[in-house]
DNA sequence: GTTAGTTAGTAAAGATTACTAACCAACCTC
DNA sequence: GAGGTTGGTTAGTAATCTTTACTAACTAAC
């Protein structure tokens, strides 16, 4: 090892240890509010291949069972550069030739390729659970391989961050092809180095999760807000389109925008916090955070089943679930409209959202934004149920190591 | 010309007849839902030297007197690179030399550079206005050179173009320095293609008004929303930041958005259009558009007015004002809780909303969304007046053809 | 005045990347 | 089997940025 690895070493050193004895660590200098936009970067040749090399296995990704020939076609290279891509890709592994198109038609045949999907695996880790770390291993489908689980009910700072490890122990021992890197989404504030500027329930702050992550185990990390992840994971394995909400309903309510095909950070990196936003101007119940009715007054899992204990009958469960949808597309129309959204899709208790809630929310949404101006508005539940933030996990990893998205 | 130039030709040719005659043109075929994501494009050698260049023009536009030495380590890329832009870029006249850096330091005295400010003129259009088209002639910096004005009150469809067309024809005649291109602020809904989609107070439909500006004067066009544009002015010349909203208020109530530090144009592109979102849960005025409650009920300037005007004293404006400015910050709300927004800006009529209207949209806003999640919210007017628009579709001219924004 | 050190800018050669042109391979149709 | 079509490779070229090495022009210190 070099100069330069031991002072790595010793940098992480620091970190772990004033983790652990509850000092901040030397990032907790960094202002919360992002940094004002530096200039793109320069772009050399390299940069431009990694670009194009990006784009054959996005093809690829989409779409298995591609010549490069068809890929020439599809990314708007020549068969040259392609060829030559193709062959970088193939001396990684990371590409395989899947043999000879079985159709029948004029000129030579072509050798179909495909990623090497099984060849490689991604772990992806959802800390936002409050009674358990949940953890799977996929292959680039993302089709889950392995999972595993560790309690962790009141556990905080730095013992949480050893709970992660245990996870992360458990799923790398048992991952069968080479990791191509870890994903997690925590809850809380994430900054764009991974650093969990602050998850209370956790108690977690400045915790740079993604620097210990990925010096511990020597693997790409990527750290993120789980509703960010999740809106990611609907992005790329639930058909989301490129204007998207993802609203995350669970102990509270958060959200994930991407916005043109991009997440969206916010100038705190507070973006799709929406559980503490007033709704409507007819008072509601008390909020922990000091004002009164807040989004999550209604919708909040915790909230939502007491007010359904409290009814004696099937209609009165039908009104506390229709006022919730109400109120939550209250809070959302405003922002449907600016945004002109096309979608919103739904995650958390299948039984509490998927129906009248759901519906109720759907309807006011309508009522309330839109016009002849606005196209139709598709609102759903999530696709992928209770994987969607390991999943989403797994997308980051994707998007950050192969430049798939 | 060769054939291709006799057909592009015949293309607006085609349109411009169709427009007059009020068929439906060619584009009007087109969906106007955004087209699914296409992958981006491959990058060649020139596409890297492009946006190198725009990278030494963007540092140049920012801080003038650099010397090639500064530029080279402000970019990022070597100083023989820089010399080499530079020298394109010279020749281009795009840039030039100021002569020695005066002060006295050791070394060899840099030669300092500046873009060419004064060498090019740029036309920013502003249609928004119910009586009169506004334009202007500015330089590189967005200092404006000249201003015209043609009345239009109640002229639609083609008489509107035709409009334009002599507002162009006025601020071209004038221009002392080659033109670069021309910005074009437009009421209503646009595409990326610079066609008016609708814009019902102008009557127009599916208007390729980009293809026919570009196309009659042989100039770099540059179309968008008016609000969008208006945006885009407050960011490069009024110092807003990556994450602002823009709210105009005139005759209705529009926005623009940017979010980090890119624009915002929805899924139908009709990203800020809040005027008819409905704003609260307690009733409110009947709305043009068939709701009630709808934000422009409360904020249009003849809404305002005339509530203003029914106001007997002091406090009864004062208490309108308020009311105004308490339905906008509910209204944000969710916008600014949901994109983690660091900064509203307002534009419109500065005695309408310059003093307790924005005041009572600042306090609504902190007391509906702030929690120790949020930053601080930077709520103010704009510093572009009524310049703003045009101020904007320059920087879109800008933006597009030296890629400085 | 002389020497040393620093900074700006340029020149030449090298590496990377993607392109064009030309080719062979392997299939189809006739 | 001839001719046409498609897939993929080889060889050479153009564009771009880098590294290395140079000259020019200045300050600082003796």
């Amino acid at each position: 090892m070099t100069t330069k690895g031991a002072q790595r070493g010793a940098v992480t050193e620091g970190a772990e240890k004033a983790v652990r004895a509850g000092r901040p660590v030397a990032s907790s200098a960094r202002p919360v509010r992002a940094a004002t936009a530096r200039p793109t970067s320069r772009l050399r040749p390299e940069h431009a291949r990694r670009h194009n090399r990006a784009l054959v296995m996005q093809a690829l990704y989409r779409a298995e069972g591609l010549s490069r020939a068809d890929l020439a076609r599809e990314v708007g290279l020549t068969r040259v550069t392609i060829s030559d891509l193709v062959a970088d890709l193939i001396a990684e592994d990371l590409v395989i030739e899947l043999g000879l198109r079985p159709d029948s038609r004029p000129g030579k045949p072509a050798t179909l390729l495909d990623l090497n999907r099984q060849g490689f695996s991604i772990v992806g880790l959802d800390l936002s659970n409050n009674s358990a770390f949940r953890g799977v291993l996929t292959d680039l489908d993302g089709t889950v391989k392995s999972r595993a689980e560790v309690p962790v009910r009141g556990v905080t700072g730095m013992e949480a961050v050893d709970a992660a490890y245990r996870l992360l122990d458990e799923l790398l021992a048992g991952a069968e092809a080479p990791v191509i890197g870890i994903g997690i989404g925590s809850p809380g504030l994430v900054d764009l180095d991974g650093t969990v500027v602050q998850a209370p329930n956790l108690g977690w702050h400045d915790v740079p999760l993604q620097q210990l992550v990925s010096e511990r185990y020597d693997l790409p990390t990527q750290v993120a807000n789980d509703a960010n992840m999740a809106a990611q994971g609907e992005r790329t394995f639930g058909g989301a389109s490129a204007d998207t909400m993802l609203i995350r309903i669970g102990r509270g309510v958060g959200s994930g925008l991407v916005i043109g095909g991009h997440l969206v950070h916010g100038s705190g990196f507070a973006a799709g916090e929406i559980g503490h936003v007033v709704v409507g101007t007819d008072g509601g119940a008390d909020c922990a955070c000091g004002k009164a009715g807040c989004l999550e007054t209604w919708l909040a899992s915790p909230r939502l089943e007491a007010n359904l204990a409290e009814a004696t009958d099937d209609a009165g469960r039908t009104a506390v679930l229709r006022e919730a949808g109400e109120r939550l597309g209250i809070a959302l129309g405003p922002v449907v409209g600016a945004l002109n959204l096309g979608e919103v899709i739904l995650a958390g208790p299948h039984d509490l959202l998927a129906g009248d809630l759901l519906e109720a929310t759907a309807e006011t949404l309508r009522s309330r934004t839109m016009g002849e101006l606005h196209g139709d508005l598709s609102l759903r539940m999530t696709a992928l149920g209770r994987d969607i933030v390991v999943l989403g996990a797994v997308v980051t990893v994707l998007t950050g190591q192969l430049g798939i998205s």
